[in-house]
DNA sequence: GAGCAACGTGTTTTT
DNA sequence: CACGTTGCTC
């Protein structure tokens, strides 16, 4: 069977496995999705499963995509009307299925992050909160936080004052939520396991429909999403879920990892496939991964392996300074590109988006095309934001949300003070503002009528239109495009404006086909005849002809109401410009599932990677190892590491050592491109035996990982000069007219005096090892230090 | 109601 | 440093 075609033996064995629970650990680079797909696959040809009885679940909606694309190319089915997509685009749709039975409105909008806060901050302001006391951020976290346990604010046990206060507040924030008609995204979640454990007709018909549940990405699962799983399978249905417990680097955001074991324990019961040969990258870097990662206590257990050779060693680089770093980097990717390799092959990682900026600039300078992952996306843009409010509120003129963004955008005279006597009248009368437009008297009242009036005639003038020409009339009628024209660096923005009609276009064509949506899997919404329907095996035509999920516009009533849930649930790419083959820069988080010939993974310092905020407790650490560990798994063949001695952050000059991280890796597979300094007690023996490594199995104490500096110490690119090196580096550099040698005297302004162990590089980049009486061993930019001859 | 200066605050991110 | 938010003034 050419389906099962160039299985390893684990992978064969999971696509295999006779329908029943099972986990699939799956190692970075084995084939997971592949693994995925095929079962798929493989369960429809074999007659075990039909389409209509899969339902696929991933988080983000490219592995959505990316799994309907592998299927389509496997098997002649048309994978639309399939129930594949992210967690939040499903129980969207099971929501606009059973609105009623859920509570919902059917147009009901979706809260993305920053429209949830700007509701938490508009309901604190009505319930005259002292937001400083309770700040909007921390309420957010704590009802998204209780929202992925399950948790309503009538569940949530509080001890203590401020606790039962947050509770009344998330309480309220509900309230306000229900009344606007509008879910964030963990409501949706909560919803829609509460609307399957309450409805027990609507949860027994997708339990018999859904008779295999595939999960990817296992290991981000948070203990809601766990409990919706177990609700949907508790008809019999045999749950496939793959994961890495290795690469679970979202705990921050309330993944648990624990939900591995406990699905192994509560349904696999020992039905566990371990994938561990790995097919992207050479031994080096597997066993740097490796041992690096063994260095945590809560594992599964699991090694990699391959077959396809030791290949390059990891090159280490310190440098002196963020700059000089970039510029390493800059340099080594120059050569890469000289050597044929595409620059879209290669990425630059960090630990965190403000460190991109020095690489930027060097990259930049040197003119090598770059591009940027993470940032602002396409629908988060104010601009954007801006005219699907306008489209929200012809949609629901009650959608508080949408009405506060642009009651006043473009300006139109309704200030601060009118909004809050509309808000003011609006609680008394239990409404929305939009309800208590009529009330508001004065000036600003008759401009909140001008205004409502606007969304009435907007919403008449667009009858019959198509989408896009809706999109198109309200960018203009809104006075966004005329004001953006208005404005210095507006031009942007209003060409984002006409992609956002675009946008409209290309949704509505993708969307066009579908039809009669409440039909999709024979159920009716609200009546238990339709479920019957479908519990009769009914064929239904419109899996065939369905839409392409996870737009999952199919059960939604109108294309509007449809682009908007779209533009919440699918905040679209970042990057405005495709195309042209250039370097990736991005976050570790941002590069987990890619993968690169060529890696660089930057500043490896403590406080940085591992993240100083993470260092404290033993579970920090160890996702930071696990992210480390993600990092160092994207690369095929090269991997760099680097990190530096000092490092510009928040405007201070800050010190690191270097990460712990570096300490937990193999010698062998290591290449250190500068000398490898140990702490100054170890570099005696280090000098001694003249090779410049210590075991690096004694890692540096790690007493206080940064110091700061209030005044910036600054050096110069000065004229410096290498003088004639052999193997062994330069014996001796000049910079600004003093001559540094090996065995010097120095003193330094922050780590006081020293003696001058190395010199490597020339010019610029010349380095000198300096081993200090009270700090330590310390690698320095000669440029950029200021030492003074003793 | 708009514009500007002072202040403070800085992980990781998808939906 | 670079951003957003707040608070003050005209």
């Amino acid at each position: 069977m050419s389906l099962l075609a160039n299985l390893n033996p684990p992978q064969l064995a999971a696509v295999t496995l006779e329908p029943r629970h099972a986990l699939v650990l799956a190692g970075a680079g084995s084939g997971k999705t592949r693994v995925l797909t095929t079962r798929m696959a493989w369960l429809i040809q074999t007659g075990r499963a039909t389409p209509h009885s899969l339902l696929a679940v991933t988080f983000t909606n490219k592995a959505a995509r990316e799994m309907l694309t592998r299927m389509s190319a496997m098997l002649p089915i048309n994978t639309r009307g399939m129930w594949i997509g992210t967690f939040h685009g499903l129980c969207n749709r099971l929501l606009r299925a059973h609105h009623r039975d859920a509570g919902l409105p059917q147009t009901f909008q979706i809260l993305d992050t920053a429209d949830q806060l700007a509701s938490i901050k508009r309901m604190l302001k009505a319930a005259n909160v002292d937001d400083e006391k309770y700040p909007p951020k921390q309420l957010q976290q704590f009802i998204n936080g209780n929202k992925e346990a399950g948790l309503r604010a009538g569940d949530v046990e509080a001890h203590d004052a401020f606790t039962r206060r947050m509770v009344e507040l998330y309480d309220l924030y509900d309230t306000q939520c229900q009344r606007e008609g509008v879910a964030d995204f963990s409501e949706l979640l909560l919803r829609s396991y509460e609307l399957l454990a309450r409805n027990a007709p609507i949860r027994e018909h997708y339990q018999r429909r859904f008779r295999h549940i595939l999960v990817d990405e296992f290991q981000d699962t948070n203990t809601l999403q766990y409990r919706w799983l177990k609700l949907l399978a508790g008809g019999g249905a045999a749950v496939f879920a793959v994961g890495d417990d290795d690469q679970s680097i979202y705990a921050f955001r309330g993944a648990n990892v624990g939900n591995m074991a406990e699905f192994e324990h509560e349904f696999a019961h020992g039905a566990v496939i371990k994938l561990e040969q790995n097919y992207r990258s050479h031994g080096h870097i597997l066993d740097t991964a490796n041992a690096l990662i063994q260095n945590n206590g809560t594992r599964l257990g699991k090694n990699l392996w391959t077959d396809q050779g030791h290949g390059e060693p990891i090159r280490v680089y310190e440098a002196g300074s963020d700059n000089q770093e970039a510029h390493f980097i800059m340099e080594e990717i120059r050569s890469l590109i000289g050597e044929g390799r595409l620059r879209s092959d290669i990425a630059i990682l960090y630990r965190s988006n403000a460190q991109s900026r020095v690489v930027e600039h060097a990259l930049f300078s040197a003119g090598v095309p770059y591009k940027v992952y993470g940032g602002l996306r396409f629908f988060e843009r104010q601009e954007i934001k801006h005219a699907l409010a306008y489209l929200r509120l012809m949609e629901n003129p009650h959608d508080d949300t949408a009405w506060m963004r642009v009651a006043n955008f473009p300006v139109r005279g309704i200030g601060a003070r009118t909004l809050e006597q509309q808000a003011d009248l609006a609680r008394e009368l239990n409404g929305s503002l939009y309800s208590a437009v009529a009330r508001v008297p004065g000036r600003g009242g008759s401009a909140l009528v001008r205004f409502s009036m606007l969304i009435d005639q907007m919403r008449f003038d667009t009858q019959g239109m198509q989408l896009h020409e809706v999109v198109e009339h309200v960018i203009e009628a809104s006075g966004l495009v005329t004001h953006y024209q208005g404005e210095r660096e507006g031009a942007e923005r209003v060409e984002n404006l006409r992609e956002l009609v675009n946008a409209a276009a290309a949704f509505a064509s993708e969307a066009g086909h579908m039809r009669d949506p409440d039909r999709q899997d024979g159920v009716i919404e609200g009546s238990t005849v339709g479920i019957n329907d479908a519990d009769q095996g009914l064929p239904d035509p419109e899996d065939e002809a369905g839409a392409l999920v996870p737009d999952l516009a199919q059960d939604i009533p109108s294309p509007l109401a449809g682009f908007l849930s779209h533009a919440a649930l699918e905040a679209g790419d970042n990057q405005a410009s495709a195309g042209q083959d250039a370097v990736q820069l991005m976050t570790v988080h941002a590069a987990k599932g890619l993968e690169f010939d060529a890696v660089f993974i930057t500043g490896l310092e403590e406080g940085l990677f591992p993240h100083e905020n993470s260092i404290l407790e033993q579970s920090g650490l160890e996702e930071e190892r696990r992210l480390m560990y993600v990092a160092i798994t994207r690369a095929r063949q090269r991997l760099y590491m680097s990190f530096s001695q000092t490092r510009m952050l928040h405007g201070q000059t800050r010190y690191h050592m270097r990460s712990r991280f570096l300490a937990e890796m193999p010698d062998e597979a290591l290449k250190w491109l500068t000398p490898k300094a140990g702490r100054a007690a170890d570099v005696g023996s280090a000098w001694a035996t003249s090779a410049w490594r210590d075991d690096g199995k004694s890692a540096p104490e790690q007493v206080g990982t940064t110091w700061h500096n209030r005044s910036r110490e600054q050096g110069y690119f000065g004229s410096s000069q290498g003088y004639s090196s052999s193997r062994n580096g330069p014996v001796g550099v000049e910079v600004g007219g003093t001559m540094f040698k090996v065995g010097q005297s120095v003193a330094h302004a922050r780590f006081g005096e020293g003696v001058i162990l190395a010199l490597t590089g020339s010019g610029t980049d010349a380095q000198v090892q300096v081993r200090f009486a009270d700090v330590g061993t310390k690698t320095l930019a000669l440029a950029m230090a200021k030492l003074t001859a003793l």
